[in-house]
DNA sequence: GTTGAGCGTT
């Protein structure tokens, strides 16, 4: 890699020093990875709700920004980080940890997001037998204070395999939805539980980024739109079609990104709530919309296709750009996909509860069921969404997650090509419906 | 003592 002359082995890190501000007096020494980057996840580990890094150039004394590409941070010379006191970044509109907005006593704001941003406890499925309520909490610690661990026991007392956590912040557990998890070896799934199906109102953590030039790569816009909030996706489509999509961890950033335009590589972009335009009613067919949903299905494959030896870390998982059809929006013509993978789909791109934009009916809104008259049944055809309307699981939208997530086929969320997508679907009506045959589980090499 | 889809003694 560089030339930094470290004898890299196992047990030797480089630690930088971080700190919230210029006073160091708190300053939290961080590992590098052995290349020399730091994870945004190893900073967030340890400054939650942080999305960058700056420091003070000790020449020019001005502020300088920590370049970040796909989840890592770069150091700012080739010599690596010196011995600068490099300062975390926070969201735009919170500029302190979001941990500290609950916790403080501070405001309207405050009660606000403590409303719409409401924790839940997660059911942790898939653990290995030898998990341990310690080593449960220790494991999810990297993702924010962890208020509660519970492992299922039978009557004789023999662990079943499955738990619940609970985070003390929304922040912390959208990061833990965020992404998958590898625990001694086992992917283990972590899920919003179905008893608590709708107690978890979501808004839409993406937004649609129009008039985007060619040369805008993904990691570009994950550059840019990190200074917002903490980017957990972000897709390109290619071939070139002039829009991407960016999918915040918060969805109140994303919301307040909403109807703004940003420069980007001397281009003006300009980002919207990632929905389609309604041309005409009979939008139920993909024709006449303007760009169609994200059908890059860019979402917890399998560590096959992760660039970083498995590690499923989200922001490596832009795997492909599957399933966009040149011609238009929409599927391609031999999709032949299970309607409920559409409606998954649609809440991928940012659909979830039809919000119509910030100024609808908020949140609620989606209660009764899907828009276009289909009252009371969902797109799956198996099962009713009831008073409470559709599962939280279609909003989230995160490491593969909430597809489907009740009963059969999918419900790993884990892709079974290796592929993170659907490339391999054509036609035929093979793939995920109904198909229970080896698709559902991605635990199977496993002991 | 084994096991691997699931949904929580409070």
């Amino acid at each position: 890699m560089n030339n930094r002359n470290v004898n890299y082995n196992e047990d030797i890190f480089d630690y930088i020093k971080v700190s919230e501000d210029e006073d160091d007096t708190n300053a939290v020494e961080i590992p590098c990875e052995h290349d020399g980057t730091l994870l945004l996840s190893t900073l967030v580990a340890q400054f939650p709700g942080a999305c960058g890094l700056k420091y003070r150039h000790p020449e020019t004394k001005s502020i300088r920004g920590i370049r970040l590409s796909d989840g890592k941070l770069h150091p700012p010379s080739e010599a690596g980080w010196g011995k600068n006191l490099y300062l975390c970044v926070f969201p735009k509109e919170n500029k302190r940890k979001m941990e500290d907005v609950s916790s403080e006593n501070s405001a309207a704001k405050t009660k606000r997001l403590e409303k719409k941003l409401t924790c839940s406890d997660l059911i942790c499925l898939g653990l290995p037998w030898k998990s341990t309520e310690e080593s449960i909490k220790q494991y999810f610690e990297q993702f924010g204070e962890v208020v509660m661990v519970q492992l299922k026991k039978d009557k004789n007392g023999s662990f079943k395999g499955f738990g619940f956590i609970r985070f003390a912040t929304y922040a912390s557990q959208m990061r833990a939805l965020a992404q998958r998890h590898n625990i001694d070896g086992r992917w283990v799934d972590v899920r919003i539980p179905n008893s608590k199906e709708g107690v978890v109102p979501q808004m839409p953590c993406k937004v649609f980024v129009g008039r985007c030039t060619e040369d805008m790569t993904a990691d570009d816009l994950r550059e840019y739109f990190s200074k917002f909030g903490e980017v957990t996706d972000v897709f390109v489509p290619r071939p070139f079609r002039a829009f991407g999509f960016v999918t915040f961890l918060d969805p109140e950033v994303a919301q307040s990104l909403c109807g703004e335009d940003h420069v980007i590589k001397g281009a003006s972009v300009s980002v919207s709530s990632a929905a389609p335009k309604i041309k005409s009613k009979s939008n139920q067919n993909w024709k006449d919309d303007s760009y169609g949903p994200n059908w890059d299905g860019n979402r917890s494959g399998p560590s096959g296709g992760s660039s970083n030896g498995g590690n499923s870390n989200i922001d490596t998982l832009n795997m492909q750009n599957l399933g966009i059809n040149p011609n238009g929006g929409g599927p391609p013509a031999n999709f032949n996909l299970p309607i409920s993978l559409v409606a998954a789909a649609l809440n991928q791109a940012g659909w979830g509860g039809f919000l119509g934009g910030p100024g609808s009916s908020g949140p609620n809104n989606w209660q009764g069921g899907p828009p276009q008259g289909n009252s009371g049944k969902n797109w799956n055809g198996n099962q009713n969404w009831g008073q409470n309307g559709p599962p939280p699981s279609w909003n989230q939208g995160q490491g593969g997650q909430g597809w489907n997530n009740g009963k059969g086929n999918w419900n790993q969320g884990n892709w079974p090509n290796g592929q993170g997508g659907w490339g391999g679907n054509s036609g035929g009506g093979s793939g995920p419906a109904g198909s229970s045959s080896g698709w559902s589980n991605n635990n199977k090499p496993q002991t």
